[in-house]
RNA sequence: GCCACUGUAGCUUAGCUGGUAGAGCACUUGAUUCGUAAUCAAGAGGCCGGGAGUUCAAAUCUCCCCAGUGGCUCCA
């Protein structure tokens, strides 16, 4: 018997007899429990059932590994899509990639609800403890093509590849049989943690004028615990949703007689909103931006000039029929302010001008998509447009991004990555096409960034109608990624409101770029990240409450009126329940409109002047001279600390 | 806009296969004056998201709207 050598690592190498399996392989190094899904032969992903021929080298793929989660998730698709044809014959599987934490297939088939969902659920289950072996096969093209005849969206995808690297194999198990390039789990025991977690219409190749199909999402772990902390986090997730904390803190409320995704700031919201603004207006004032206020409205001619007409339509409200024409509601600022810089003649000593304004922007997104704060249809902005030469972008450009990472760091958050949004050459409709200067642009953003060494990464097709922008991009606490600051090049402008100003020698200028730019988000979506971010216990500075004063009993009003007047007089927020319920459920009351401090007041604190100060972390400080007090909060606001020092941490 | 699910007092919710609403918190009143996540008692509060239908009878079944949630698409 001939035998080959095999490198299993360690600078060890085994010999096998040819026709060894790579799961033998790895059995015979690593014992029964390795872990492993699937192995790297020769660097190449294989299953386990690969069969050896010569000379190689074998490494195993954990099931934890980031490769091993893959190929884990990817073949609980293929048992879920299992277990879906078995319960509908005429389900027809399209495709079903493992995505983080899990994975999802789409089928083409009626719709399911919860109950099928379960049903789905316990099919696969069922799947799992028969540990069918899933078996690779390798067929040409013409039976591949018998195999999944019935199944036009495999034989479109077959389509596409013919003539490339056609994946001609196909995983079977059981009865069912996938195409797939693989590797895959050697039985279907391997994904015994897995769960179904929801359902949803998808497109046919996302495109919405393809056939409608029902994806069904599921979560997939190597071990119970690995599944039960990601339960664990989801719990812990839905705790900081900011739609439950704004609710609890009177933040914001939504009104169906408003209507849809039109938030209503309540008093507590709007001093979270004020404090953000004032700290906008500080800085801003510091980098040289100019305040206006244009109207909500404005006539069509404006937003034709603008091209927001037709390329914007679909997001702006309908308009509306006045006596002197037809009106729209702005779905942004910019073709005010570019009225407002062409107000009068400008010169090369006015540029850069950066024109700011709190613009409230009125956008018709789709019903669907509209979620608390994070996705509405009236926006508060502190929006801004930034008119400068072809030479001072980049300066402007830097300024911003670091603004944006100055704000960032101040409200604490940490978690986000910068995106190059490009334009997609292919759909030329979605934007204005004039494939050179969008080259020229793109280019310029591109070793702006480079420049400014900050890390990126480069989207298509998510410019601006107008030009590329630079996107500021976080991940939601359910893991959706969204848009928080932006900052846009505009290159079409200057043509479209004859945007000019005299240079240097003179001449009427008209390479006017300007910048849009929102680096603090809108305040509707920075406010739900904030509350996110912080789970509702806000830093001191944007805190509704700053202080809850609590007395122990009538008695000590009396003090308590003073501790208030004292932290009052210093700016600080402050409110007294000096009602007649016991300590103790005042506490538990005010925890849930969640104030910066607590401040106890009893026998103790009244006879000495002092206060017992409770922070959000319930770690205590007891008998604090009131001046002491007042003094530190004083400092911790007005410094804007994210660093809650006053009752440190145990 | 599309798909699924959900919608009972201010909040959280019970209500099985149809017989016309139950609780806790909050609120009001009274008692209590209290030391760190619920003091006791009483009271008030709901045409069960809206409309139509089936039925002797609908919170419960059917249909149509409206709204919310999770996705798809889109986007700050």
């Amino acid at each position: 018997m001939s035998m080959i050598s095999v490198d299993v690592g360690g600078e060890e190498s085994h010999s096998y007899a040819v026709g060894t399996t790579v799961g033998d392989v790895v059995l015979n190094v690593h014992g029964r429990k390795h872990g492993a899904v699937a192995a790297l032969v020769d660097g190449v992903e294989r299953d386990f059932s690969h069969v050896l021929e010569a000379d190689c080298s074998v490494e195993p793929i954990d099931g934890a590994s980031e490769a091993g989660l893959y190929i884990l998730r990817h073949s609980c698709a293929h048992l879920l899509a299992q277990a879906v044809t078995e319960l509908h014959p005429n389900a027809r599987p399209t495709i079903g990639p493992p995505i983080e934490h899990g994975f999802y297939y789409d089928f083409h088939m009626d719709p399911i609800g919860d109950e099928e969902l379960r049903a789905i659920q316990k099919r696969m289950k069922a799947l799992v403890k028969q540990n069918l072996v899933i078996e690779r096969e390798e067929h040409g093209n013409d039976t591949l093509r018998e195999m999944f005849g019935g199944n036009p969206f495999k034989l479109e995808i077959m389509d596409d590849k013919i003539g490339h690297d056609v994946g001609s194999s196909a995983y079977r198990q059981g009865d069912f049989v996938d195409l797939c390039r693989g590797p895959h789990v050697p039985s279907t025991a391997h994904l015994r943690w897995f769960r179904l977690t929801s359902t949803s219409q998808a497109y046919w190749r996302a495109d919405s004028s393809r056939e409608s199909l029902v994806r069904i999402y599921g979560m997939c772990y190597p071990t119970k615990e690995a599944l039960q902390e990601r339960v664990r986090q989801l719990e812990e997730a839905a705790k900081r949703d900011h739609k439950k904390i704004g609710k609890e803190m009177e933040l914001y409320m939504i009104d169906e007689l408003i209507g849809r995704g039109l938030p209503v700031w309540l008093p507590n919201g709007e001093i979270l909103k004020s404090e953000i603004e004032r700290f906008a207006i500080e800085t801003e004032e510091a980098y040289g931006y100019v305040r206006v206020t244009t109207p909500v409205l404005a006539k069509q001619q404006l937003f034709e000039a603008s091209g927001h007409l037709p390329h914007y339509a679909d997001s702006m409200y309908p308009p509306m029929e006045m006596d002197d024409g037809t009106y729209y509601l702005k779905a942004m600022n910019c073709p005010m302010h570019h009225l407002i810089y062409r107000n009068k003649k400008r010169s090369y000593r006015d540029l850069p001008m950066r024109i700011a304004e709190y613009g409230t922007v009125y956008r018709n997104e789709l019903s669907g998509t509209l979620a608390g704060l994070l996705r509405v249809r009236m926006l508060s902005m502190n929006d801004a447009h930034i008119y400068c030469t072809l030479e001072q972008v980049a300066q402007e450009f830097a300024d911003n991004i670091r603004m944006v990472q100055d704000y960032y760091a101040a409200f604490g958050f940490e978690n986000y990555h910068f995106q190059l949004s490009l334009w997609d050459p292919e759909a030329p409709d979605k934007y204005i096409d004039q494939p050179e200067n969008w080259a020229a642009t793109e280019n310029h953003l591109r070793q702006i960034l480079d420049g400014l060494g900050v890390p990126y990464v480069e989207t298509v097709g998510e410019a601006a109608f107008y030009g590329p922008k630079v996107d500021i991009q976080f991940t939601t606490l359910l893991g959706r990624e969204e848009s928080m600051s932006t900052i846009q090049l505009d290159f079409a402008a200057k043509e479209r409101f004859t945007l000019t100003y005299k240079d240097e020698t003179g001449a009427e200028n008209g390479e006017v770029f300007v910048i849009h730019r929102a680096p603090l988000s809108t305040h509707e979506r920075f406010v739900a990240f904030l509350t996110e971010h912080w789970a509702g216990s806000f830093p001191t500075w944007l805190s509704p409450v700053q202080v809850q004063v609590i007395t122990i009993s009538e008695k000590h009003k009396q003090h308590a009126a003073r501790v208030a007047e004292a932290l009052e007089q210093a700016g600080v927020r402050v409110r007294v329940d000096d009602s007649d319920s016991t300590i103790g459920k005042k506490i538990r009351l005010h925890r849930t409109l969640r104030p910066a401090y607590m401040v106890i007041i009893g026998d103790e604190e009244s006879a000495n002047g002092t206060v017992s100060i409770r922070g959000r972390n319930n770690n205590q400080r007891n008998g604090v001279v009131l001046d002491e007090f007042v003094a530190e909060i004083f400092a911790e606001i007005t410094n804007r600390s994210t660093e809650l020092e006053i009752v440190p941490p145990e």
